[in-house]
DNA sequence: CACTATTCGTGACCACTGTCACGGTTAGGA
DNA sequence: TCCTAACCGTGACAGTGGTCACGAATAGTG
């Protein structure tokens, strides 16, 4: 058997019929952000073209991003600053809060612990999880820590829709399979592998060694052009 | 004037003529990763369809991926797991470390000044730059915390190619340009807003507010279809 | 030594995202 | 009131990355 043929993507990220394009939705907090800052120096209206300026865009990519939210423009004049903020924040799901469980509570996971403007983004983590006896009962920026053992439970009495995995990358398999098994729906996966969950499951995979792998190769990549000029091909 | 017709991508990201797919680039470190546990357990060789099993991908993809690295597989057989991940490190340049200035020592900064792994994959921060005086003069994790004024000397005096910021928005930017009067070529930008700067420089962005929208996005998507399992479209 | 099954390598399609071009709408001024 | 310029909205095109299909090579077996 030829198994080059028999293997079907494993689709746990790309979610068929989604009507806004992944990129797009990368850039929604941007232009929110944005925003924020027009409305704090009390702008009541801004054009696309005034965002493409400011945040190095084509104003087209940003009306076409800002129709995916509903709102509608008005020509000559742009959009209402507080109503396009509403929109985003709607369409993102921001209004609804979602509570979150985070596995692992190293130095990373401690730093999303104590982000605490997560919560203007309708996230919040209730507490953390850990094996590490010695963290274990502690209170870190008011969020228990507690064993991990008890993550399926806990999720399933909770009802807890999102898990935050920042573990090491050797349990995070385990972890993330813990977690589908308490119920939850949606996982952001700080760890360095690709996880295999049901298909169902939402899976965002944050990984910092892929970023950096971009910029260390971009980097050699302009030392080597700039010690062999010539591209070197002979 | 029409403005709308006047703006060209800004083309600080995008490399042109970059031989890789940036898609293929991230995931490279995750084939390497997948191959050092192979290599512990003591295994050789290893086929694209293996591993496109274990990392949830189709062979066709993984094959893909490795050839920009330069390895040539074996029929029948695959390819041999040292060569491979030595082929790997080489293409993107862990073999060279790059040495980088963190600028912003919260609790993100802190996380990453701690991330000991980082020396594996060519990545070696230096110290550290902030303007709270309470952190100034600190060592974290063996790295001194620098005021955030000394930045663009010291970047010049050290040659140091790599930037990262994990400061707040409202300082990114500044900070940012502080780096490049320093000479740097590249900047790791955790802050959510898009550095404006000049399009030689390598940015890449690590906006965890996008992958957050993203995230509650799929989730409210999700428990709003099956609230109206119709769709809503008659 | 021939045969088979597995795997690599690659050119051709396909889907998705970004860009372009153009038409429709409206605020502001003559 | 009419005219102009700025802006929104949208269908058509292009470039990039992913998938498919097929050929070539080779380890293992009778």
């Amino acid at each position: 058997m030829d198994i080059d043929k028999n293997l079907s993507d494993g689709g746990a990220e790309r979610r068929a019929g989604a009507g806004i394009p992944q990129p797009s939705l990368s850039r929604l907090p941007q232009y929110h952000h944005y925003l924020s800052e027009l409305k704090a120096k009390g702008i009541k209206t801004v054009s696309c073209s005034a965002i493409g300026l400011d945040l190095n865009l084509v104003p087209v990519q940003v009306r076409k991003d800002l129709q995916y939210t509903g709102i509608v423009g008005k020509p000559k004049t742009g959009y209402a600053v507080p109503e396009l903020m509403a929109a985003i924040e709607t369409f993102l799901g921001w209004n609804n809060v979602n509570e979150a469980f985070l596995a692992g509570a190293g130095n990373l996971g401690t730093a999303l612990l104590g982000h605490e403007r997560f919560s203007n983004f309708g996230l919040r983590i209730v507490a953390a999880f850990d094996t590490d006896p010695e963290k274990i009962g502690q209170w870190v920026y008011g969020k228990m820590i507690l064993p991990l053992d008890k993550l399926a439970d806990l999720t399933k009495r909770m009802s807890i829709h999102l898990g935050i995995i920042t573990a090491p990358a050797e349990h995070a398999q385990a972890i993330a399979e813990e977690m589908v098994a308490g119920g939850i729906q949606a996982i952001w996966n700080f760890a360095p592998v690709r996880l295999k969950l049901p298909p169902q499951i939402i899976v965002h995979n944050e990984d910092l060694y892929s970023s950096l792998a971009s910029l260390s190769w971009k980097l050699a990549q302009r030392f080597n052009i700039s010690l062999q000029p010539d591209g070197g091909s002979h």
